[in-house]
DNA sequence: CATCTTTGCTCAATCGATGGAGCAAGGTTG
DNA sequence: CAACCTTGCTCCATCGATTGAGCAAAGATG
């Protein structure tokens, strides 16, 4: 018979539980959400629906459940990639910790295209999410105006938005000890020292803006000017990256802050395609952290954000409630290698 | 007046809209849904709803509306792991294409913890999920009975079920491919022609198995014997694997078998601290896709699995409704270095 | 002008779970 | 044994959106 109920697509519910079981639907609910004890349902009845539940394979609507619920605990979080350590790493340790919480995680990735933010920011608060961080996005004030206005708190993650709390990495000194690496390692390697180039990113994006101040800072402390050509920031994507690269003269010694390991491997590409020999004339380091870009052959560092730290931050955001806060600022490590 | 709202935490709902507009809550809703021209009401009418619905920041009550309708459309999918490049790219591009299908994606990701996947199955069911796709199960068989006792379709990705239809990559051909490429380039660049390594993964996984199969069997086809020391297979963590291959003679010439870019890790680890010089005694090839691990040095190639084919074969099983059917084969593509 | 059709809307039941209010049976107290 | 308490339930309104049924007014038809 529950064949039958399967191929009539309709689910088991509490009505069909207290049918089987002699009782009220009120009293099934109790026994199933836990709240018995506190209704005075009797241990004998308890255990009958529980066995009858289990055994009809019974799974609460969610949705009915909610809607009747004041609270919902359902935590959004908008993320632009998943195929990229950094976003995959901050989504699986933002489920974990939502979990740990008590919050019931649902993120979703959005290409970094605007039109998909603001569709999943409207999903999710029609799904009652309580909170809503968004990470990576293009537009973090629209999500939030459209948060404001549903009632549903933000929390700008990795990117400063005006009217909802943040949390950032400190990308001004995450870069300057990045570049103060990579001033070492070609002096020490290829015994270089002029001034470093910088790729990846584009301008207008918080991120590559205090990244760039950072790098710019040391040149400046070192006595060195920059030239423009050498801030090449076409963007985030491998492929401009690479694209950018070739307007780098062919053989030159030198020094690459890369902005992300999206832009990384369209300059690995690139210098892959010099045809170089073992002989690497060139020395690499990375803001963003990814185990195996780690172990290519010319890369000097990468700097790891803290995402453990970071979700935390957020996630206490939330709980104090949302008085707008100064951007709260998480260090960086910086990972050297030998 | 909006703030009086979000004070109380009450968000906006048709009633509030249909006062406003001094019309009925049905025909808001109709308007909002867009079922209005179907239940005729006036072009004026819908007009000025909409207008105010905006200005409201109006949104649907998700709950309220998937309990009342027939289908949820939504979709879950259970994922092991974000934090690498193969099961992110599968999650991303699920989301695109359940969107692509006018179907709600809801990803989780479950650490490969028996009990956390029981535990998000159960919630995806409770969400009134139509259909749930699992990859990297732990137990397959166990999601897809709870699956089936709610009336929720399932389906195994990438890990064959008895219960469900699975769609897998040809595991089988794939590795076979990988381990003539190893030979190939053994005998090229090191003039070795021993037997090879096989590291990572558990027998008891179905895809380690059938990898294994290939790998032996291109050995035998060979007239080569693969030794018992040979076969590595620790399971799939980084640090099991840095751990199996200490087993290895220290400056052994050698070609290893990597299944898995979570193994890899591991394997790279194990042989930078060795502490060779550019000189690399050794090359290795991996069953499964990393863009910078396809890069270092050594690796002969990679076997990338096809997601999309993959996941628009388990869409169409979807679709298709569930009849069991033998488990759908994709081939993957092999990406050699020079 | 009586009848029928179309237009444009409203009413009310419904989805499933929840929880305050209330009720009957049995036990306790003075 | 009357008044009260405790135990163990049930009843029913409710959350917000959906949708079949139905109704009044305007327009069309003969």
């Amino acid at each position: 018979m529950r064949d039958d109920r399967a191929d009539a697509g309709k689910r088991t519910t509490i009505y069909d539980i207290a049918k089987l079981a002699e009782t009220s639907a009120s009293a099934v609910s109790s026994i199933l959400n836990g709240s018995w004890r506190k209704r005075r349902i009797s241990k004998r009845l308890a255990d009958k629906v529980i066995e009858i539940a289990d055994r009809e394979g019974y799974a609460a609507n969610a949705q009915a459940s909610l809607l009747r619920r004041a609270r919902s605990n359902i935590v959004g979080m908008i993320v632009p990639k998943y195929d990229n350590r950094y976003f995959g790493a901050i989504a699986e340790q933002f489920e974990a910790i939502a979990r740990a919480r008590g919050l019931f995680p649902v993120v979703t990735c959005t290409q970094r295209e605007p039109a998909l933010e603001v569709e999943a920011a409207k999903e999710l608060i029609s799904f009652q999410a309580e909170c809503l961080i968004a990470t990576g996005a293009t537009d973090p004030d629209h999500l939030t105006s459209l948060c404001r206005a549903a009632g549903v708190r933000s929390i700008n993650l990795d990117l400063p938005g005006h009217d909802a709390p943040s949390v950032i990495s400190d990308n001004y000194s995450g870069a300057r000890d990045l570049t103060r690496l990579l001033f070492d390692r070609c002096e020490r390697d290829l015994g270089f020292s002029g001034p470093l180039h910088f790729v990846g990113g584009r301008l207008s994006d918080h991120n590559t803006a205090q990244r760039l101040r950072g790098f710019l800072d040391i040149h400046r402390e070192r006595g060195l000017v920059v030239p423009d050509r050498h801030v090449l920031v076409p963007g985030y994507s491998a492929d401009k990256a690479e694209e950018a690269m070739k307007s780098v003269l062919a053989n030159e010694t030198m020094g690459l802050f890369v902005n992300s390991t999206i832009s990384l491997e369209g300059v690995v590409r690139w210098f892959q395609n010099r045809g170089e020999g073992r002989s690497l004339g060139l020395r690499y380091g990375c803001f963003d952290y990814d185990p195996f870009a780690a172990l290519l052959p010319g890369n000097v560092g990468m700097v790891q954000q803290d995402i453990a730290s970071m979700l935390h931050a957020a996630f206490d955001l939330i709980e104090a409630g949302d008085r707008p806060t100064e951007p709260i600022l998480v260090p960086c490590l910086l990972r050297a290698s030998l």
